[in-house]
DNA sequence: CGGTGTGAAGCCTTTCACAGCA
DNA sequence: TGCTGTGAAAGGCTTCACACCG
């Protein structure tokens, strides 16, 4: 379920001021969704709730987290090493949350043995290799659109089972991968879209 | 609708290979989607296909163009200079699709007056003020998550249509203000939380 | 024929509303 | 009394299937 994370946040959150319990209308507030779905969400995780209390943070911290699969560490791999490589390479917000970024690929011969943070640009070439010796769970691909099937293909071959894809192209995957993509300028156009509507919207109140 | 950006998408690609005529077949193994929502998604801007033939790549561009906005200019903010702030203030699809970045702002004094491509790092003091003078329609939020809500409420109150926030906390803005957001912690958990779930499947079959 | 446009069916998610329990 | 857990209703989106037209 893709609120989970939502969630997760939330608690952790409430986890550091030491609240000892939180009802699903206050865990609705933090995550911007309604009180309802977040029952019915956590109710299938099982009932872990108390009926007239609320549900006790830090056992249902350790049981969404379980979920997500947070219990264990997932190492990374970041191929693309243009602006966006290098920011997710540098962001901190994975490794707080346990992914742990184990490689950085590019198949630009200048990039590789650059050093970023704490790790050296390989060539995109040893990708399989990499895979396969560091047990690279997830790939990230920020690469150009021109490369990124051929850089989702080597990662599914190499053994990766999931790919978060950067790249502003449809990438496609066999379906025991997962795989899921953030597009910036798509954002913007939907953005965009709604801007446009409103406006028109607007327009014809004013007539 | 959130899928005309990927239509758009395939649309660029066609048009660059002066492609006459499309069917919704191919659309949409382009853009990764099934056919019968191409058709509907494309008949609620009215009826452009002729039967038996397609849809005519320049003119369902145009329309699509038409819809998404994409026509004029939106002068986009960046509020936060960090790695991703920089990335994007460099990435090159914003100004491709029509997204032209006009401000760059932070509130880390060292960082104002940084130079970062064409343009100058400013204060978030003067953010009404550049958003006023420059008309922005877009503000990007790519500070750390504390700081996020004020930005968004400072963006709001200065009179920006929609914001794209990055910092990975749920923002609350007017109904009439369009938010998005693009967490990539969550994205990571989202996969992990497949991962976890494909492994316990393939754990239970093997019983 | 081939491919669009679209009613209708099906499915999945959200929301409501309230019984039931601490 | 307060809040969870959950049937049932509502709503929205997706898919099917085919009439219709170039």
């Amino acid at each position: 379920m893709a609120r989970l994370p939502l969630y997760y946040r939330a608690l952790i959150e409430m986890a550091d001021q030491t609240v000892g319990t939180v009802s699903s209308e206050q865990l609705a507030e933090l995550a911007g969704v309604n009180a309802a779905k977040v029952r019915k969400d956590l109710s299938y995780l099982g009932s872990y709730g108390t009926r007239g209390v609320g549900y006790d943070v830090d056992h249902l911290l350790r049981e969404v987290s379980g979920e997500l699969g947070l219990t264990r560490d997932w190492p990374v791999a970041i191929v693309g090493l243009g602006n966006l490589g290098h920011a997710l390479a540098n962001y901190r917000g994975f490794s707080a949350r346990g992914f742990q970024i184990v490689a950085l690929v590019d198949a630009d011969p200048h990039k590789v043995g650059e050093r970023v943070g704490d790790l050296t640009v390989e060539s995109v070439d040893d990708l399989s290799r990499i895979v396969a010796d560091r047990r690279v769970a997830i790939g990230v691909i920020a690469t150009p659109a021109a490369s990124a099937q051929d850089v989702a293909d080597r990662l599914v071959t190499a053994g990766v089972g999931s790919i978060l894809n950067f790249a502003p192209i449809v990438v496609v995957v066999p379906a025991e991968v997962s795989l899921r993509k953030v597009d910036l300028a798509t954002e913007l156009q939907i953005l965009s879209f709604y801007q446009q509507h409103r406006r028109r919207a607007l327009d014809r109140a004013r007539v």
